[in-house]
DNA sequence: GCGGATCAC
DNA sequence: TATGGTGATCCGC
């Protein structure tokens, strides 16, 4: 056992000697930035309780989560938090065009920024502050000044040595403010001593709770459990921490690129459907939605993974490695179909509510122009956003040799069969209305409600609120109501409550696993650790090396 | 490599 | 009355 904290201490001798405090790193983040966005459209709702999404709320703004309707949430429950809540349906083209806006400013102070999301961006600023002999918190100050000025949308930031910490420190003084975390180490430590670990990215509600059954609640706590935690939850997860606990992440900040991708799927949730004719309609018509997104990215997938969700939210998943490489609805169809006939053989009376399509082991078509033969030519994961500013262009994902080698003659082949189709694709996109590359739910085309509603109900008359999903009263509280939310959505409540409600008969325990049981009294191996250090980055992970 | 699980947005 | 969609990663097997 101490053999196991000598080698914790390793572990974070080896993480302190590579600490870097030389740089400044920005995690900007747009206030609700949806619905700032629309409030540009409709001023008139910037004072009523408004929200942006279509099923689930994106976002919200700030009258609304006075109420306790958040992002993330269920429209209907929002509702019933808020009777007269408006939403709005969600409209990327907008959102995009203020968010290029942003982007511009972005590009100002640092050409490599990274955007993380529409509304979030990491940029490193060590330079501009270099060259121009500029504060960092003055800089960013002005920038966000400037971004206010030119899109009118507010931004909050935070800066400090690393990625992980801005990215924490920008949700200090959120709205419309920033918060510097001084590049000192002392003050670091301490900043993450009472820091709760679900502060940090990549610890979402399922590790806090593990963490927090083992006394572990901030990251402070860490240090003192460090002989445990690699058994617990692993090594990945074991390094993890210790960075958390030290306040350590990373500082290089580059461009995403969509060569990075792994996989291009497609999935929907319907009513509770057991028809065999039907679901096999469903199943024809997501291979469909896939393919037009196979169309849009410009990939084929060697692999095919078919997802279902049970009536009882029981998620399985099953993958065939397809002879070629498929992207056609027809073949999508196909190569899946049997998969669903085996899981129907599986859980006899199979009763769905979501089924989903993916691809993986992608293989890029995009075109690199005409080769001599005036054959398309494919070429392996280019990156596809040429940034003006981006100094990567030496950096194409190298494959290794037999596996290129397969994915050429493969593409060949490909190719003989199907260039007058792929010349036909090409055809059809250019008269393509190109559906965005946020357009799904397009289906569900709610309530734009009007503004003039009536005025609230006596929801706060009484010194306890309703709950919506449980009915039971609450503590008239912001904070104590949500939080019961939080706990009242969790899966768990979703589990009993469909055991309690319906008599259903039990999945055969050849397909399901125990861990399926979400009660555990013991920390389990996790199932996902997060990533090391790239939690933070949102895209792919870049493993760091300390040299 | 497969299937389950977790996480971010 | 009725809980989303997309993509990524990690673990045990």
């Amino acid at each position: 056992m101490s053999s196991d904290i000598r080698r914790a201490d390793e572990a974070i001798n080896e993480l302190e000697i590579n600490r870097d405090l030389s740089q400044y790193i920005v995690h900007c983040d747009a206030d609700a930035f949806y619905a700032a966005v629309e409030e540009l459209d409709h001023p008139e709702l910037k004072e009523v309780p408004m929200a942006v999404g279509v099923g689930v709320l994106t976002t919200c703004n700030y009258h609304a989560r006075k109420f306790g309707c958040r992002s993330g949430m269920a429209g209907f429950v929002a509702m019933k938090l808020c009777p007269h809540l408006v939403c709005l349906p969600l409209n990327f083209e907008k959102y995009t065009a203020v968010a290029q806006k942003v982007r511009e400013v972005f590009a100002e102070y640092d050409p490599n920024f990274q955007s993380a999301s529409l509304d979030e961006a990491y940029l490193n600023i060590t330079e501009y502050c270099n060259q121009y002999q500029r504060d960092p918190v003055e800089a960013v100050q002005q920038m966000r000044a400037e971004i206010h000025l030119r899109s009118k949308i507010t931004v909050s930031a935070g800066i400090a040595a690393n990625a992980k910490l801005a990215k924490i420190c920008s949700n200090k003084n959120k709205p419309n403010g920033q918060f510097h975390l001084a590049n000192d180490r002392g003050a670091i430590m301490s900043f993450m001593r009472g820091m709760p670990t679900r502060k940090v990215n990549g610890i979402g509600r399922v590790f806090e709770r593990e963490l927090d059954a083992i006394g572990v609640k901030t990251c402070g706590d860490i240090y003192a459990y460090r002989g445990y935690l690699s058994k617990l939850f692993g090594e990945k997860a074991f390094q993890f921490l210790m960075t958390c606990y030290l306040g350590i992440g990373r500082t290089d900040i580059r461009p995403a690129e969509e060569s990075e991708r792994k996989s291009v799927g497609t999935e929907s949730t319907f009513r509770d459907m057991n028809d065999k004719t039907e679901l096999r309609t469903k199943l024809r018509h997501i291979a469909e939605e896939l393919e037009k997104d196979m169309k849009r990215t410009q990939f084929k997938g060697r692999t095919l993974v078919l997802k279902i969700k049970l009536h009882t939210y029981e998620v399985f998943t099953r993958q065939i490695a397809p002879p070629t490489a498929v992207h056609k609805a027809d073949d999508l169809y196909k190569y899946s179909l049997p998969m669903l006939a085996k899981l129907e053989k599986e859980i006899p009376g199979l009763t769905l509510r979501l089924m989903g399509l993916r691809c993986t082991n992608l293989i890029s078509m995009k075109k690199d122009g005409i080769d001599f033969f005036g054959m398309t030519k494919s070429i392996i994961s280019r990156p596809a956003i040429q940034k003006e500013f981006s100094n990567n262009d030496d950096e194409w994902e190298v494959w290794p040799e037999d596996e290129f080698e397969e994915a050429a003659r493969q593409e060949r082949q490909d190719e003989m069969n199907e260039i007058e189709a792929l010349s036909q694709a090409e055809a059809d996109a250019q008269n393509d209305d190109t559906p965005h590359r946020y357009a799904h739910g397009k289906e569900v085309l709610p309530n734009p409600v009007p503004s003039g509603q009536q005025e609230a109900t006596d929801i706060e008359e009484e010194n306890t609120w309703s709950c919506p999903i449980c009915s039971r009263p609450q503590s008239a509280n912001d904070k104590a109501f949500n939080e019961h939310i939080d706990l009242c959505l969790s899966r768990q409540t979703i589990e009993e409550a469909v055991k309690a409600s319906s008599t259903q008969e039990s999945t055969p325990s050849s397909v399901r696993r125990e861990s399926s049981l979400l009660e555990k009294s013991i920390p389990k191996k996790r199932g996902r650790p997060t990533k090391s250090d790239s939690a933070d980055t949102g895209h792919a992970q870049k493993k760091l090396f300390f040299s």
